[in-house]
DNA sequence: CCAAAATTTTAGATTAACCTAAACTTATAA
DNA sequence: TTATAAGTTTAGGTTAATCTAAAATTTTGG
């Protein structure tokens, strides 16, 4: 198998890499692992080794499918142990990603399956992340920025591309969970700050930064 | 925070101690960690330094107050995890044990207190060790092993002291699990093997090795 | 009581994952 | 188009955890 770091840098090139397969620099990978570039490289010739990505000096890497199949397996644990903890432990959404990135590594296909079905086979994370099946397929919703959305339009909100505890707590303090229904009431020309109406009852004024990290379904 | 392998060094060095202030040795840990001696050596240098151990050089070691308390901590959290994966994901006693090896490493003080108030703040796990609450206290039930029971004698399986599957299926084969009465009915006396009666019913013949891992209340 | 056996420690290496500093390659803009 | 900047790799080290072989200490049985 593959070491805890290993899987940690398989994850990482897959999330630079939007599941696509663009090439991801070896500093954007050092900046999300927290690490330098020179370790980076290091490693980069590990996994290559194991044909876990295709490596040409200089010129990035991305995955191959062996390193894509591994990295949807933790993102599948992953998304698993956050539902887990939400659902059936009473975390709220901004407390569990860390403690999903520990879990993550355990090393057991039959627990990671049983987990599934204990929580009913669910197909999105408490971020509305979707959660690969137990053969690695899923299907990522398109799902459009609210910092995109024009004044009229409305959309449910379905996911978030910021998971710090920070920003979903702000968002919980300004009820906009996963689920709500928004409808862009203004767009302010001076800053771009979004002002839009909750729920249908409640109205809520958002600055670009946060707008761009509300995903909606239209 | 104490490393992976440190944590493995404590927990080994506690139930080989047997919870008591027994000085172990460096062998006996070297075997129940899978390393040689020499590495061992090394490691006590530096758990004597972290003050997680009393170490004199050649005489064996034991565990402080926090060696204890650390270990301990290992040790509720391995069961607790034990007892997630039986009773809410339906995997057999004798699957356990390895998957729990891992969780146990989890960092998270309120993970595992949130575990343990969801699953009813068990006592036991499922082997019938008994559980650490949250601040450390235990009681471990007297029990004594049905190779030291006398023709007659009754008692409720309560313990194993032996974890390996195949033991452990073995004793399912018999119907010897936790909760089973037992009546010790004839110790044979060329080899010692006891035959006994299962729920007043079935009657059971097992070798002296087999008795020597059944621990019941009597 | 003491020499041989058993146990433990030290010495010296190895491997994985990381680092800094220097060298090298690629991108960019004047 | 070429010099400088930006990005990447290499060179050379460190630390944690492991090992084998040799040296030191303790235990044991005759
Ligand atoms: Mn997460
Ligand atoms: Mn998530
Ligand atoms: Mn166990
Ligand atoms: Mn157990």
């Amino acid at each position: 198998m593959h070491s805890f770091t290993e899987e940690n840098y398989l994850k990482a090139i897959y999330h630079l890499s939007e599941g696509n397969s663009v090439a991801v620099s070896t500093n954007s990978i050092a900046e999300v692992t927290n690490t330098k570039a020179a370790s980076v490289t290091d490693m980069l010739r590990k996994l290559a080794d194991k044909k876990l990505i295709n490596y040409v000096k200089y010129q990035g890497v991305t995955l191959t499918g062996i390193g894509i199949k591994a990295a949807v397996n933790i993102i599948r644990k992953h998304r698993l142990w956050e539902v887990f903890l939400v659902e059936k432990l009473g975390f709220k959404w901004d407390e569990v990603h860390d403690i999903a990135e520990e879990l993550e590594h355990i090393n057991s296909i039959s627990l990671i399956d049983r987990l599934d079905d204990f929580l009913g086979n669910p197909i999105a994370d408490p971020h509305g992340d979707p959660i690969p099946d137990r053969t690695g397929n899923f299907k990522h919703k398109t799902l459009i920025k609210v910092s995109d959305m024009k004044q009229g339009q409305g959309g449910i909100i379905s996911g978030v591309s910021e998971h710090s505890s920070i920003f979903l707590k702000h968002l919980e303090k300004l009820s906009l969970t996963l689920g709500t229904k928004i409808i862009i009431t203004d767009v302010i020309e001076f800053d771009g700050s979004i002002i839009l109406t909750v729920d249908e009852t409640k109205e809520r004024t958002i600055s670009r930064e946060v707008a761009k990290n509300i995903l909606v379904i239209l």
